[in-house]
DNA sequence: GGGCGCGACTCTGCATGCAACTACTCCATA
DNA sequence: TATGGAGTAGTTGCATGCAGAGTCGCGCCC
């Protein structure tokens, strides 16, 4: 009874992937709006599937619907960028902390530190090769790591979590390497993966989710300076989505301290 | 150029609502086909808004996508409302120590009070209606919490994640009604919020997320009795999607203890 | 000259018709 | 009896036409 080629092939996939890739290279400035007809005449398809496509791109948070209908590319701060990667460390966090208290395979255990060893293995090249090498090899040990925790819930809160720009796990890795201290984070998050093993392997749940933060505040550490260098910064997909405004929390809090 | 009627009132609103009491109330059993021309003939809208919202509903997690396309009614475990009261925790727990964090106006903290105290005066009345006063004080001081986050990204999360039944903050709250210890929960939930208070006011970031956690795990603390007792279950909205099967968990793991 | 009101245009929401694909069933043959 | 193939029905994906609502602009009146 079901209907279209299993997965992909479909109009709203072709809808959607194409429009992620326009949105994400800067096609359209923060703000604009996505008007259905003109996309329809540059994408090809008819409006159904894009209404879908639209939708879908709103869950994800790459666009915003307005009250009165229709949607409009979002723009995000410095301060968006800061809270989904520290909002990824906390959901990695707890995701590590899962598998370390409900116990985990050797099998499975035994496969992480393979990913981890062969992560050891670039690390200490000095390519820039390397570093592709190194987002590959730690999106895998991210999965693995995630089906761990055995949590579909969890996984999906995840998955929405990352799918904004900046946000994934190695976003800022490429866009790192070419600062000076590109090497150290990668030994650093090397040294990482490895203290989750340990800590999983031995039930350890708070160290677990605690340096699961941590390694997700890696992606943090040069924010500031990739922000600065706009020519590093424009390489990177969403750069156009960027408000280089001052942090707008900072206005919106009039009082300077707490309470 | 806008459209429909500012926010609700549109058919894919109508269908969503209609939908999703639909499925709570059980009139889908678990894995059932959501085939469009039936429903367009139950709810009385076009396919076109009905496919908005069926799609809407899979994004919340109660229908699940076919392969092949299509949508089914989504199952629920004893380990994904654990999961999920558990990922609710996490979230609050960040947003508790994001406000201790960031700090938060006088003002703010001084209604958060006014609701606890409100709450302090249901807590300890002893008619049924003072459960339901209580419900709805706990969202109020829970939305206000949740906005001294500051952060648009982790509203975002946690609303799609309290969006499951029995994941929302109070979800069990009526069930636990009838039980014994009934009072002593709100006594402690009550409790548990002027910690929470207590711990922002003074920037105690850890004490806040660690107090929001085990406030939401109290919606747990009851589960495995209001579960086994089935006229009390059948009473709360999304029961009949429960498998009530042994914890799936146990069987998917062949070593019994760690590594 | 300025302000207000009316009209037209544009955009989105909605409904429906068509086509394609899959799964199920029935029959025939080995 | 079992298996394979063909036919059929049911389902979803897609495109398009129509209607309603909001906004912009122009013209008229004060």
């Amino acid at each position: 009874m079901p209907v279209p080629r299993s997965e992909n092939h479909t109009q709203i996939t072709r809808a959607l992937l194409r429009l992620r890739e326009l949105i994400l290279n800067g096609e359209f400035a923060p703000g604009a709006r996505m008007s259905e007809l003109p996309l329809v005449e540059r994408l090809g398809v008819s409006r159904t599937p894009l209404r879908l496509a639209l939708a879908q791109l709103e869950h994800e948070g790459l666009l915003r619907g307005l009250a009165g209908g229709g949607y409009v590319v979002r723009e995000f701060t410095r301060a968006d960028i800061s809270d989904a990667i520290e909002l990824r460390g906390v959901l990695e966090g707890t995701g590590a902390r899962f598998a370390a208290e409900r116990g985990v395979r050797r099998s499975e255990l035994r496969a992480l530190r393979e990913v981890n060893d062969a992560i050891s293995g670039v690390v200490h090249r000095n390519d820039y090769a390397s570093f592709e090498g190194f987002l590959e090899l730690n999106a895998r040990f991210h999965a693995q790591l995630l089906k761990l925790a055995r949590s579909p819930l969890l996984e999906r809160a995840l998955e929405s979590a990352v799918s904004l720009p900046f946000a994934g796990p190695g976003a800022l890795v490429l866009a790192q390497a070419e600062l000076p201290e590109s090497r150290d984070i990668l030994i650093i998050a090397h040294r990482h993966h490895t203290a989750l093993i340990e800590s999983i392997e031995q039930r350890q749940g708070a160290r677990a989710e605690s340096v699961a933060r941590e390694h997700a505040r890696l992606s943090l550490t040069n924010l500031d300076i990739v922000l600065g260098q706009s020519d590093v910064l424009d390489r990177l997909p969403g750069a156009s989505l960027l408000s280089l405004a001052p942090d707008p929390r900072a206005e919106l809090e009039p009082e300077p301290g707490a309470v």
